[in-house]
DNA sequence: CGTTATGCTTACGTGAACGTAAGACGGTAC
DNA sequence: GTACCGTCTTACGTTCACGTAAGCATAACG
């Protein structure tokens, strides 16, 4: 049933998006589908894209830059300059990405801090209102 | 001079935002700066909270998921009630942040992946030139 | 002491990322 | 055949996170 292609309201299923962000995404050039008559039909590349985007909004990447990382996936083959182009800006991106795992480290520490802050809190007031 | 107060234009250049962006968070109640008349004076728990909302936003949350998380980092020490909220919400968000990093690594691992198969295509472009 | 910078409030404007409603078209279930 | 999905396009509406401009008060500088 969606061995090479899917409907919209499959990868919508799928993905637990609305018919409205994928077209939206279409015309942002995030994906492409294939058309039979005017229907959309997704294939596996749109699927491998969509996870890319949803992960890089998560992220807190505009469409913008997801769509210019999408581009690193697959570029044209034919295009020498365009690959070594994205081969730079994939790298400047991998070297954001190590930045923002070290941030994320640091957020996990100080919220792991802050939780044990509160245990104490929580103790503390038990304990006096033992006496 | 910036010893416990700050003025808006201080904050501003620590952390290179708009004095715009600074009423807005006080606005959302994001921050809460002393006055002066009605000139704003920043102190150190300011400067904590605005890097919270900064780290935040690099994150994707929205400001009100941020006001959320804020909340955890100075909840009302009379209220044993809310603390315990604020403990519960904060191991739940601490499991989220721990999933954002495995996902973060997964991302990481792909791009490098894919930055390989980006050299692979250069090189063999450029074996291919020479013949 | 006038000019220039800084800050305040109020309020309308803006770009991104969709939501939502209207109307038309094609398959298909009865 | 027609009633009903599912999908399409077009287009106006909405929320978030600020930008920007106007008008006024105060502080800092020369």
């Amino acid at each position: 049933m969606a061995g090479k292609f899917m409907t919209i309201r499959e990868m919508c299923d799928l993905f637990d998006v609305t018919p409205r962000t994928l077209r939206f995404y279409e015309q942002k050039e995030l994906l492409a589908p294939e058309r039979t008559g005017n229907r959309r039909l997704f294939t596996k590349r749109d699927r491998a894209r969509l996870k890319l985007i949803l992960r890089g909004k998560r992220f807190g990447f505009s469409l913008e830059d997801i769509r210019q990382i999408l581009d690193l996936y697959d570029p044209d083959q034919n295009n020498l300059p365009q690959i070594k182009r994205a081969c730079k800006l994939g790298t400047q991106r991998l070297a954001d990405l190590e930045e923002r795992r070290k941030e994320l480290d640091e957020a996990i520490q100080d919220l792991r801090g802050q939780l044990v802050i509160g245990a104490e809190m929580i103790s503390y007031a038990q304990a006096t209102a033992a006496e």
